[in-house]
RNA sequence: GUGGCUGUAGCUCAGUUGGUUAGAGCGUCGGGUUGUGGUCCCGAAGGCCGUGGGUUCAAGUCCCAUCAGCCACC
């Protein structure tokens, strides 16, 4: 347990829901819970510069083990002063383990982790073992760089090594990521490993903060796995609830319909006084499901890859700036935002910039996204702490997902 | 003027010895991306195959004429 770390609970929305607001101390900054905390895998939130990241509202980055790994290494980040120094970010950071991308990105991700199924399940395995970069033992993953082919080995111990070198104020405890389409008998087998595998990360945590006591402050918190099953969920909760983490991360596969029942069991084993994660979330419609079953933090790739890919969050649902229909309109991506885009660019402008490929449509537009996100966890912020949660869901949702013609 | 080359989707081009509803890339229009590969994927629209004749059961493909562009030589 890292003495640098603190959560503590302000106010719980009560009803039937495990909905709660709240604050997380770290040594680079507190974080006002329930929060976004926006994605940075490559030590930089693409497209945009730090400051853009706070304008935007961002309390706090997370970063990834694997890609620094491979590129540019622990070593050079831990020399430039650790991952936030190294970034210019003067907040809060996270590093994920690489146990996620050590098997998705080498075995075919769409292939792994559908997060709603419709995929032919035979088809989808046999591509999976097709392109198959990764294999997993007792021991740890071995893997091919996305990068040249390369192979690495990554051990509970190695991912909690490089982290610690990283020196984000939060870090995660290597897992085994599973698929919906491995059978129930392998998810059984896996999540046993990834116990393991957690008593060995709090273990290396343990010998490298009495080795280095300056870099004690890193909170090490653990992943719940247990796919779709409510035994396996609520199994995970139990063991990893009794090991001495400093918080924990919902991951895994999660089928979406699914997604607010996982959560609330996996919540109502682990202990209620401990921050809780969840991994590689943004839809409105999840990030309120998982907020009311007591999820205090998030991330998610998604509002820059798809402001990358050119679309951009409303009230009235998620649009495409390279439609028609925006050639001439001259007004904001949205009206009334008070981000940065919407306040100096039009439409017309930004889809200029995007069929230009030019690069600060990118900038732009993921700007807007992030802002927009990290408002809306901000505004149900609000409503856990006053009460109106249930209203604001409600009226939130009615309009995001109507039918606008 | 003579000889040669080229005319197929908005653009650049493929189209076998003539053989079903003529294809690709890019572009256009629309959709997707949930612990990030600025990647990628999925749909759709769009073509009197320069024009007119001819041969043939059948012509983008072969023949003739004609128009346009390019090149070379007078």
């Amino acid at each position: 347990m890292s003495r640098d770390f603190e959560f503590k609970i302000d106010k719980e929305l009560g009803g039937g829901t495990l909905a709660r607001t709240g604050v997380m101390r770290t040594p680079h900054g507190d974080i006002r819970t329930p929060a976004f905390v926006v994605v940075g895998t490559n030590a930089t939130v693409k497209a945009m510069t730090p400051e853009m990241v706070r304008a935007a509202g961002g309390q706090a980055v997370l970063a990834n083990a694997y890609h620094l790994y491979l590129r540019p290494g622990p070593e050079l980040v831990e020399k430039a002063g650790g991952l936030a120094q190294f970034m210019h970010w003067d907040g809060p950071t996270f590093t994920d383990s690489g146990g996620f991308q050590v098997l998705s990105l080498g075995s075919g991700y769409k292939k792994v982790l559908p997060m709603q199924s419709g995929e032919e399940p035979a088809e989808a395995a046999q591509a999976t073992a097709k392109e198959r970069h990764a294999f997993v033992d007792d021991d740890g993953v071995t893997f091919k760089s996305h990068l040249d082919g390369s192979q690495h080995r990554f051990t509970p111990e190695r991912s909690i090594q490089i982290q610690h070198q990283l020196g984000a104020d939060i870090i995660f405890a290597f897992d085994e990521l599973t698929s919906l389409l491995d059978p129930y008998e392998y998810q059984t087998e896996s999540l046993q490993r990834t116990h393991r595998w957690a008593r060995r990360c709090i273990r290396e945590m343990k010998k490298l903060r009495q080795e280095n006591p300056a870099k004690a402050y890193q909170a090490l918190f653990g992943v719940i796995q247990g796919a779709q099953y409510e035994d396996l969920r609520r199994q995970a909760g139990q063991f990893m609830g009794a090991l001495p983490f400093d918080g924990y991360g919902i991951g895994g596969a999660i089928e979406k319909a699914k997604l607010g029942d996982i959560v609330r069991w996996v919540n109502e084993e682990l202990p209620k006084d401990k921050p809780k994660h969840m991994l590689g979330i943004s839809e409105p419609d999840d990030i309120f499901a998982a907020i009311e079953q007591g999820v205090d933090t998030f991330d998610c790739v998604s509002p820059t890859r798809v402001g990358r890919n050119g679309a951009f969050y409303t009230y009235e649902g998620r649009k495409n700036i390279s439609a028609a229909t925006y050639r001439q309109d001259f007004g904001p991506l949205l009206k009334d935002c008070d981000c940065y885009t919407c306040q100096n660019y039009t439409r017309a402008y930004i889809q200029h910039l995007y069929r230009a490929k030019e690069i600060l449509a990118l900038t732009l537009l993921s700007l807007h996204n992030e802002h927009f996100i990290i408002k809306l966890v901000d505004d149900i912020r609000a409503a856990v702490a006053d009460g109106s949660f249930a209203t604001l869901q409600r009226e939130w949702l009615r309009r995001y997902y109507t039918d606008h013609v």
